[in-house]
DNA sequence: GGATAACTAGACAGATCGGTACAGTTTGGC
DNA sequence: GCCAAACTGTACCGATCTGTCTAGTTATCC
């Protein structure tokens, strides 16, 4: 077995898909820069939308891993809670960084019974599943409400670090999430 | 002086620039659509991203009258912040709301210095400028920091309701803003 | 070393992209 | 009623789009 190749593939895709957006980026130029003919292209995957669709479970792997993996470090839970806004200013301040790839999927892909936004949003699902767990272990009244104002902050601070003029909306998220944490624990 | 036809077309394309995506629509759909001829879309705008400019400058003119309206009605400046919440309510809940135009503008041209997401930008920071005043008025001790912090508020419930699963992220934002508020003017 | 699977280059399809050319029609102002 | 401006339809341009095809090359495995 190789999957090395497919593996290799979804992994450059999701760095131009990133960079230059989904539909600016073509097939031709997928191949092109990542040295992988076309036709293999198409025999892993038969469609653009299939590969998307791969590049985004990778994407859907990779951030969830990175940003819990980031927020165990912290320890306590409700250090957890606002180291996620830590990583998320890391993250702001990359070179690379252009938003949140599925902000941008469902931006490009705006119905919300197209297979590209429903994956997007079931993300947005698993990460609220994940930050509602670390919710109730850090003693949250109401830990629901708690994680979903908290990834209101979240979404809030990548848009605006994407497309804002200030200086560092992670500062300002978690500035205004521990002010959320301190009536939510009383 | 004629303008009507050049203002049915812009205000028609930002209907369908909104709905469909930038890059997805054409400007074969658009003259389609709206029954305008590329001939005279192309006299009027020298560059579809010329046309794009200035359907976002009629939905910046909109949004901020629109949503700043809805403000100033709810009465005092404290009342108007929080009211700012409400309106978004009202616009998640239509049948056609798809996310922020400039939201999606930037996702579909993620580079900051392409004019379009500069546009996009500016639009964000005129709110910011507007909300701020709102926030000194309200008496708010940082109202930098407080004006800020609601537009985090206000671009997560954008991107939730547009994305998320939740009923009402709105109600969040505004559950969330209120608590803010209420350490802000202390 | 021979079979098999994976990969390659490149031409090609048919549609669509942004944008132009042209010749004819409608419209508004006086 | 006349002139100019605005507008229309349609054909066209070269480029690019997703996806296919063919024919040949490279690995891998036993």
């Amino acid at each position: 077995m190789r999957p090395s190749k497919r593996d290799e593939l979804v992994r450059k895709a999701l760095e131009i898909f990133y960079r230059e957006g989904f539909h600016a980026t073509g097939m031709d130029l997928l191949a092109a820069e990542t040295g992988i003919s076309k036709t293999t292209m198409f025999k892993h995957f038969r469609t653009k939308e299939e590969l998307i669709l791969a590049v985004l479970r990778l994407r859907d792997q990779d951030f969830r891993n990175w940003l819990f993996r980031r927020m165990a470090e912290a320890g306590p839970p409700r250090a957890q809670l606002l180291a996620m806004f830590d990583a998320l200013g890391e993250w702001f301040a990359e070179a690379g960084f252009r938003s949140c790839m599925f902000i941008k999927a469902a931006s490009e892909y705006p119905y919300p019974d197209h297979p590209i936004h429903a994956q997007s949003a079931e993300h947005k699902r698993l990460l609220y599943l994940q930050l509602e767990k670390v919710a109730i272990a850090a003693g949250a009244k109401d830990p629901d409400a708690l994680a979903r104002k908290l990834l209101l902050l979240k979404e809030g601070a990548i848009v605006t670090a994407h497309l804002g003029h200030e200086a560092d909306p992670a500062a300002d998220a978690k500035a205004a999430a521990e002010e959320l944490l301190a009536s939510a624990m009383a």
